[in-house]
DNA sequence: TGGATTTAAATTGTACACAATTTAATTTTA
DNA sequence: TAAAATTAAATTGTGTACAATTTAAATCCA
């Protein structure tokens, strides 16, 4: 087999399909003024209220280079406050405004919605899932942080 | 179950693994002066020798906004040229250089040092393309030209 | 056949992504 | 405890992504 075939690469589909099923959250997130990172970030201010960049990063597996500029959109938008912390200067905490934590009502339909979209089933996702997570979290530590 | 919950995002794992894979590949295309979008428009010259930056398009599933200036930088490297078709003024043929053929022997070895890079074994990258490969062209239509 | 439509790239503008460096605060340790 | 090392964010610079618009060429069709 020729390694270097394109069709033979592994890589392209997940890249591939990254980007598709993140034009596929697009019409709905558009209605919340999101983009798809910055959904993630609501996400896990949703669940946890309040955390830092370092943590929002290794959940996220993003640097500060691109936290930074999405949280400053986030604030600009008033869904998020940035609070230096007191016990470590060094630490920025990101907050939910009373507007983000609002936003989460408007947000609940969106994971029935794509699924809708993407026309998937949920045994297609456990797939999916069981197939990608044990790589993922294999390579995860490799990550710089 | 909860859908907004971060953890039952199937969405995150794929869009993460596709950088985490991606930062798998940079130090084999660092020697070679690619990104891993280069690498993908090279793969498909050193596989048709010359395409159209439509039917790249199509098969990288990018758009003339993305391509235009990637491909201006693999010109500005001298692995390509852009020919404006004589047939049709609207179509830019892409095709290698000499240098841009020649690369493709110090690329050999890649795909290889990848899958080393990433510990995955042949049984668990076809797991993954049998998972993520139907969703794949299954939503591939949506893409809007 | 000539104006209307379509098509292929390019352009413009916004938002990631990430390497590399910098800044400022905290922790280590000689 | 004061200099060295580490850490958390921010900054800088390059390169995607992609929506929306523009430009120019080809095709349609009244």
């Amino acid at each position: 087999m020729k390694q270097l075939k394109f069709s033979n690469q592994l890589c392209f589909p997940i890249y591939a399909l990254s980007r598709l099923i993140t034009s596929h959250y697009q019409p709905f997130l558009g209605e919340l003024d999101l983009t798809y990172p910055q959904y993630l970030v609501m996400l896990l201010l949703w669940e946890h209220q309040s955390m830092n960049v370092k943590t929002l990063g290794e959940t996220l597996m993003l640097d500060s280079g691109t936290l930074t500029p999405l949280l400053k959109r986030l604030e600009a938008k008033k869904l998020i406050k940035r609070v230096r912390s007191k016990e470590d200067e060094r630490v920025v905490n990101i907050q939910l405004t009373a507007q983000g934590t609002a936003l989460e009502q408007q947000a609940a339909e969106t994971p029935l919605r794509l699924a809708d979209s993407l026309g998937i089933t949920a045994t297609e996702v456990q797939e999916i899932k069981d197939a990608i997570t044990p790589l993922l979290y294999r390579l995860k530590p490799a990550l710089k942080g």
